[in-house]
DNA sequence: TCATATTTATAGTGATCACTTCAAATACAT
DNA sequence: ATGTATTTGAAGTGATCACTATAAATATGA
């Protein structure tokens, strides 16, 4: 009964993401983005609502495509040792940072920007997201610990330590630091955490 | 012979340094920093050429006055431990970046972004910075285990995650860890490099 | 006192930004 | 075919940005 979309939501969300992810929210601008999926900036305020809008969808395809592997593991973690869960996790995100097919980094790290030089909107979003990870691993060290574990640090201290690190291999990822060196770093991180071996 | 300028260039650098440290480079405008020194635009230009100039002189007062330490700390490193010297750099890292007088986090990590969110020019004097940062560590395990040190990691290894611990550290300082915690993050991480206990 | 060298305030430049307006285009139900 | 609901492209809005042009203000040397 009505005109279709020109291209679907789904493509068009993904497009976004790939631009948000290597230049971040507030280098990203309207333009750009109706370049890349082909359309004018009338049909994104249509779809969207606002740039922040579909910068919140992008990131959510994101979590749930890119970076769906961090639920999974979670979902499992009650059977992994500290050390392999760990290890397993900042291997993954390594993997995922420098993969050569997307933009190097992590989008829900790197996008928003962070600190002083966040991007506005785009960093509530985000810093949701940290949080949230943040709580995530707290319980799993919460849990690990009083299955018997012998951690290295109290659970609170070790998912700072261990948020700071993903942090950190973001950023190096960015800054062209190899796959190889990271893994490395990411393999030392794990195994700072508990007594295992 | 000719008329003074209306405030010392230190004073002006170091109003300029808390606004970039506070709200980063893209987000600090000319306005901003003209209202801060009490100045109009064109004393600025007259005084440092661009406001990328402004900002390279800002960065580099504070790696001269409130992390002067951190070269103090390496010149001195001959005759520490290793977890006793890289405790003692985070440790003071942690200090300033959670000191109450002055913004939270690390001017040189933050204020000029990083990766996606990069400030453009501004990133350029900060990446340098990392960079001799990290070079400085790596030479610094370097040395320790050639004197018999048993690292827990290849030198180059533990460099870049002393300065992914760094990056991490001066971020959740922004957004709001407690500097009690962050001491036992830092704390936690220096005792990971060395078997020294 | 007055010429001189420099800094200053004021106003303005073009570029870019997120976002809007609006009429033409589109595909389906009838 | 034709009406209808929606999307689309093109043009434009006001705000903000880094930066500049220009002439008045200022303190010193003569």
């Amino acid at each position: 009964m009505s005109r279709p979309r020109s291209i679907p939501e789904n493509e068009a969300v993904e497009l976004a993401l790939r631009l948000f992810w290597e230049k971040g929210y507030n280098r990203t601008s309207i333009a750009d983005l109706g370049e890349a999926i082909g359309v004018g900036p009338s049909s994104i305020y249509n779809a969207f609502g606002s740039k922040n809008g579909l910068f919140e969808k992008a990131l959510a395809q994101y979590m749930e495509t890119h970076a769906g592997f961090v639920d999974q593991l979670f979902a499992n973690s009650e059977s992994a040792s500290t050390t392999k869960f760990i290890g397993e996790l900042l291997l993954s995100l390594v993997m995922l940072y420098t993969d050569k097919s997307t933009p190097p980094g992590c989008a829900m790290m790197q996008a928003g920007g962070s600190g002083a030089a966040s991007d506005s909107k785009a960093c509530a979003v985000t810093l949701t997201m940290k949080t949230g990870l943040e709580s995530a691993l707290h319980e799993f060290f919460n849990n690990k610990q009083s299955k018997g574990e012998r951690l290295n640090a109290p659970p609170k201290i070790l998912a700072k330590f261990i948020i700071g690190t993903i942090r950190g291999l973001s950023q190096q990822a960015c800054d062209g630091s190899s796959r190889k060196d990271l893994l490395a770093v990411a393999n030392h991180a794990a195994m700072s955490c508990s007594e295992t071996t």
